[in-house]
DNA sequence: GACGAACTCGTACGTTGTGCGAGTGGTTAG
DNA sequence: CTAACCACTCGCACAACGTACGAGTTCGTC
């Protein structure tokens, strides 16, 4: 009888039971979500994975390339739609929410990406994704660069600054409307002078704090957009 | 909420020659900005200032309590206009600048600022000034702290990419063009399917690497702004 | 059974932030 | 003049870190 996938017992792929480079990032990205930067050892990861600590090395070169690998992990969640199927003014929303959900699910992010440049794949499918929206929208041909630009700033100024108060509050360990009103009293005792933040911090807590961070970042993100549309060219 | 550097009152004078936390700082900044986060340890500090390494936690609880001091006191160096010496949007523009410089002259900035909160003394006197200068522009309540948000996320974000960029060409010690030649060369080797891509990275080295970056910030700050300016109630 | 490739990992080195406690010089009270 | 006290300095030590090194183990293939 002919020998089918079945009978054919397993040889090519295991040789024995081995760490990966995709098992590694993983169990690193789940270690950073949970942790952050400070959290992610090498020797913790280690154990995370029942390795030896200097086992890893021989899968990822060195601590920042590992961190490389997972930074270009992150980018590779972003969605940026096609230009036909939305035009660009939504289209530019819908990335620009896409982006800032994945710094939300990855907070750890601004605190590593401004040190290194971002030229993996995903990074590289990312940028051409974004070039053709905003190509499609009709800029002139420096003006795609300068448009998509300003947006993915806008958005990572944006939510990298919301990660560090949301950090802020989790690392607090006391409740969120606890935190919030704590602060505006520390605010208020030490800001008698500045009459200006005072209103500012006691407007900030009519709403609670995560869709005054949303308002805070749709509102800015429509604002640059309005900018831009006069920019497109007719 | 943790208790922050700024909340602790300080001891009375001193005797004898001595350190101090002025002194501490100040080098401390000079450290940073010359060699980077990377290069700031606490003995080489107290190398450059001749002491023990553990002198200086006498005047400085801890390393991120200096670095809290450090960044504040890049706060310090940014001017916001009065809002009668100009109209707000060329206040926002001078303001945005300032800020822009400021970030560039301490390029360790954003590896730093997005891990904690601004409540120091300057950052409080900054935002005091930030919010007059919106409120005067005539925005609401409400869009007074949003209009001001935004521009600094956006100052921020692009700056602190700006910031990145600019490092790699320091760190790889060759030439400026020759970086850009080599980034060049490097990107259309790798991004043969990314034609957009290729195009965007042959355009950008038309121009030298300051005025294209310079130019790419005060786009998005102006399409912003223009988009701000629609929203200011009549 | 021998060989080389693909992995694993214990040990070790240098560097880091910082707690601890002993020391030192200056001012002040008796 | 001595003693107490404060403001300050600093050597030592510890735990944690990234990672180089080289010896060890498990394979598939002759």
């Amino acid at each position: 009888m002919r020998e089918t996938i079945w009978t054919r017992e397993r040889k090519a792929a295991p040789a024995r039971e081995t760490l990966s480079r995709e098992q590694i990032v993983a169990t690193a990205m789940r270690l950073l979500d949970a942790e952050g930067v400070a959290g992610l050892s090498m020797r913790k990861l280690a154990a995370k994975l029942d390795a030896g600590a200097t086992s890893l090395y021989w899968h990822v070169p060195t601590k920042d390339d590992l961190i490389d690998l997972l930074i270009d992990e992150v980018w590779g969640e972003i969605d940026v739609p096609e230009p036909d199927l939305a035009g660009w003014r939504s289209g530019a929303l819908l990335f620009g929410h896409s982006l800032r959900s994945a710094v939300l699910r990855h907070p750890w992010l601004p605190e590593v990406m401004y040190t290194r440049p971002s030229v993996g794949p995903n990074a590289m499918k990312l940028g051409e994704r974004g070039l053709v929206l905003f190509g499609a929208a009709g800029f002139s041909d420096q003006e795609v660069d300068l448009a998509m630009g300003s947006v993915m700033s806008y958005v990572l100024g944006t939510v990298s600054a919301e990660v560090a108060t949301r950090e802020m509050v989790r690392k607090s360990g006391s409740s969120e409307e606890r935190w919030v009103s704590e602060l505006l009293e520390q605010a208020e005792a030490r800001s008698t002078d500045y009459p200006a933040m005072q209103q500012s911090v006691r407007r900030r807590i009519v709403t609670d704090l995560d869709t005054g961070l949303t308002n805070n970042f749709v509102f800015g993100l429509d604002a640059l957009l309005d900018g831009l549309q006069t920019r497109v060219k007719k």
